[in-house]
Formats: C-alpha cells, structure tokens, sequence
DNA sequence: CGCAAACTTGATGTTGCTCAAGCTAGGTGG
DNA sequence: CCACCTAGCTTGAGCAACATCAAGTTTGCG
C-alpha cells in the first residue's frame, strides 16, 4: 500500500468541512478535522473496491479518483470521476457500491464512519447539508442515464466535454483528461476506438483541438453544446 | 386536472410516515400527517413536469409513476418507476430534474415544501432518514447506469423483469407490467421492438410466461438472474 | 534512445434500429 | 352479446451505428 498519513495542519485547515462549504456564509466547522486523517494514492491504486465494508467516509483534497462497476464477465462501467471537495463512501448499508481508483495522484481525508455518524446525528443541519450533496448526485446520475441510454457517440463524447471542463476552474475552454480514452469509452458505454474516433471527428470539424492526447481545448462551445444537449440537427 | 383533495383519516394513518419507517423499532411520527394531504392522478396524468418550481414533496401511496427526461427532439429516458412508499419531489434547487406521470391510477400524499423543510431541521434523524432514502436511489440509479453503458438487451430485459418482480409483493413469480413496451424501452435504453422480440426470445426459450402482454410470470429464475447478472456465457 | 502503454486508423462484423405490415386485446356502441 | 375499432403489441426485412479485429503510430518515461 503506498498510502501515508500526512499531518499538515495547512493543509487540513483548506479543505477539512468542505462538505459543509456548499450552504455559504457559515463558519467551515472543525467538527470534522477532529476526526480526520489525510490519505495519498497513486495513479491506479484502489481505495476501496465494490462490496468491502464501509468504515470510512473520505472527502478528495486533490486530484481525481474513478468509481468503478463491474459486470463478472470484466466489463466495466465507470459511474463518475471525482475531484477535489468531493465525497464518498457514503454507501448506505455495510458495503460500497463501487470500487474506488485513483487517476491521478490523489490525496484524500479519511473520516473514521462511527464518528463521522456520530456528526451526522449530533451536528445541527449536518445531515442536510449530506442530503444536499446526494441530490446532486442523484440529479448527476440521471442526467447520465440519459446519456446512456438516449445519446448518440458524438453527443455522448461532447457531454463528456463539456461536463469535465465545467469541473475544471479555468476559462472554461483549456481541457485536461487525465484519464485514459478506455476510462472515457467505459464512462460513456462506448468503446476506446470509437471515442478516439469521435474525437478525431469534432476536431476535425473544428470544435476542439487536441495538441496532445491529454490535453484538450475547446474551440466551438456553442456548437459542442448544441451536440451535447442533442438537439439532433447539429448532428449532421 | 383530475386531481382532487381526499380526507380520509384511515387511509392516511395506513402511510403517513412512511419515509420514517426505513427505521424499524420506532414509532411511525405523525408529524407527516398534520402538513399532509391526499391527492389522485388518472394513468397518463401529469404530476409536475421537469423544470416545473418544487413547491410539494410527493410520497406515493398507490399506483404506479414513471420519471421521464427528455432531450429536446423528443428523446426520451425513463429513469425510473416508483411505486407505494416512494418519495419525490426532494430536488435540491428550486425546479425538478424530471417530469412525473401516472402509470396507472396513482394515490399520491401531497407535503408542503416548506413544511417539509421545516420537518428536517426540527425533527431529530428526520434529515438522516432522508438521506438513508437518497442513498438508496444513488445505488439504484448507478446499478442503472451499468444496465444501460454495458448489458445487451436480453440482460437488460431480464434485469428488468427481476426488479419489478421485487418492487412487488407476491412470490416473485408473478409480475405485473402496467407500464406499455414503449416505457419499458425507454427505460431501458431500447426501442418497443427489441423489448417485444427480446420478451419473445424468453418466452420460447421457457424463462418466462407472457399469458397476456401486461402479465408475466417468471418460469426459470434462476437463469433468468444469471442472464440479468451479464455472466455472458448464458447469452449463447 | 528504446520500450511499452496508450492512442489512432482501417476493414469488417453484428447488434439493435428503422421502416413496414399484421395481429391482439380490450373497450364501445349497436 | 357481439362486432367493430383502436391502441398497443408482435413479427419481418433491410440498414446503420457502433463494436470487433488488426495494424500502425505516437508519447512519455527510464
């Protein structure tokens, strides 16, 4: 295991209670630097996989993790990619719902579950704030089944566009995808080939450029945006 | 609009604090029933619309719902069929992320969202019960997710059919399908014609019954679950 | 500079979609 | 009570989008 516990009390001073930064004009509690404790993995590493008992609850400081599905037979399906102030291992009973990886070099707070529940139950408007956070979750995962299920490759890889330069700070046009294109095929249901394709197509067509397979920038926001939203006549 | 205001002291103690009872051993609150009240939809009516203001929480007393998305050329997603017990309307911001219709005839009890709110930040582990509840919807929806990125449409079909087996009550054996094949498609990320030819293929091959389109009746189920799982060497 | 992993591109294949008839069931009115 | 009517379902034939299989090419790291 190439996780450390880091002590930097800087460092936790930026991020410890995050999740509790989304309703603004509050004091960041230290409820939760109380009982935390910071975490670092490598590319590739895992987290947690699906099905192990949940006794921790983690908040992303930097960096990007995958959450991963998989069916017996190897294929997988990548249900989100996370960043800095996210949280995870929220899983309702026992076991987590997915396996967790890293992407890039990621540092993590670690939360002990019984404390964190102890929060939960004891810090006023701490469990509606969580519930907060899951609603937009929730609202991620449906706009994803709509990808899933109703859009074509192009709209599907422009969605994709479009949803990782918005979690991105920056001007909203210089992309970064540390992730693999096999990361995005299995993220979009698609395959690697066709991703690539695709890619090859919109830059092609002048509404990204892609200097190097990782780095990407947006030329056409409106145009990529119509295809996302998929209003079917930009498509052709 | 077909929906009118119902009084009916019996029925409401039959549901009221439904979303309380995931926590079994206690005593079902009646702080639901005093903000409450009853209301009716015909199949095919409109609760609210995606977009529409939040300014009600649902629970579903009886009948059936379809959540839809649309994309803006008519595309259609179902992200889910919601039955007695069920929850919606807990969007975070202001407008709802998805329309509700009426599957089949739907009793649904009808909270303030104000009222609602208030219940959360007054009633001790209210907000914690939630969010127990919204946990469970995110696993749903990534199990979801996995359906549509990776299973082929005889996998999809026969998930289908185990999780609306398990929504009701019975044996299991028994399933009713009061949705049309254009739902469950759109549920599925298929169109009516491979549903129907799917549903077929399983009807000959002995997994299933189809007496009548609408009732079903499961005749090998555990090849039915392995085909569900993806485990790929069922689907020869 | 060399190597391996990741990406791109091309040729071919297959699943599920589209288009087009029929069929069935259940509701309605004679 | 039955015939009709219509919405919904099933079935068939052909097609397209995306997958698969198979080389090449780039990239970034040691």
């Amino acid at each position: 295991m190439y996780a450390q516990a880091v002590s930097n009390a800087a460092a936790k001073a930026d991020f410890a209670g995050f999740a509790l930064s989304y309703s603004p004009g509050r004091q960041p509690s230290n409820y939760l630097t109380a009982i935390s404790s910071l975490q670092r993995k490598a590319p590739g590493e895992t987290l947690f996989a699906e099905g192990d008992e949940t006794n921790s609850v983690y908040e992303i400081v930097s960096g990007m993790l995958r959450l991963i599905k998989l069916l017996p037979d190897g294929r997988r399906q990548i249900t989100g990619f996370l960043s800095a102030g996210r949280l995870l291992g929220l899983a309702p009973e026992g076991a987590h719902i997915y396996t967790a990886e890293a992407v890039t070099e990621v540092t993590l707070c670690r939360y002990g579950r019984a404390a964190f529940e102890r929060l939960i139950d004891e810090v006023p408007g701490f469990a509606k704030r969580l519930l907060t956070v899951t609603s937009h979750e929730l609202r991620a995962a449906q706009n994803q089944m709509v990808l899933l299920g109703r859009k074509t490759a192009t709209e599907k890889v422009a969605s994709f566009l479009l949803l990782i330069a918005e979690q991105q700070d920056g001007d909203g046009m210089k992309v970064d995808l540390p992730m693999t294109r096999s990361d995005i095929a299995d993220y979009l249901g698609l395959t690697i080939e066709t991703v690539s394709r695709t890619l090859t197509k919109l830059k092609q067509d002048g509404l990204i450029v892609l200097p190097t397979p990782n780095r990407l920038k947006i030329r056409d926001r409106d145009q990529l945006e119509e295809l996302a939203a998929g209003d079917s006549d930009t498509n052709i």
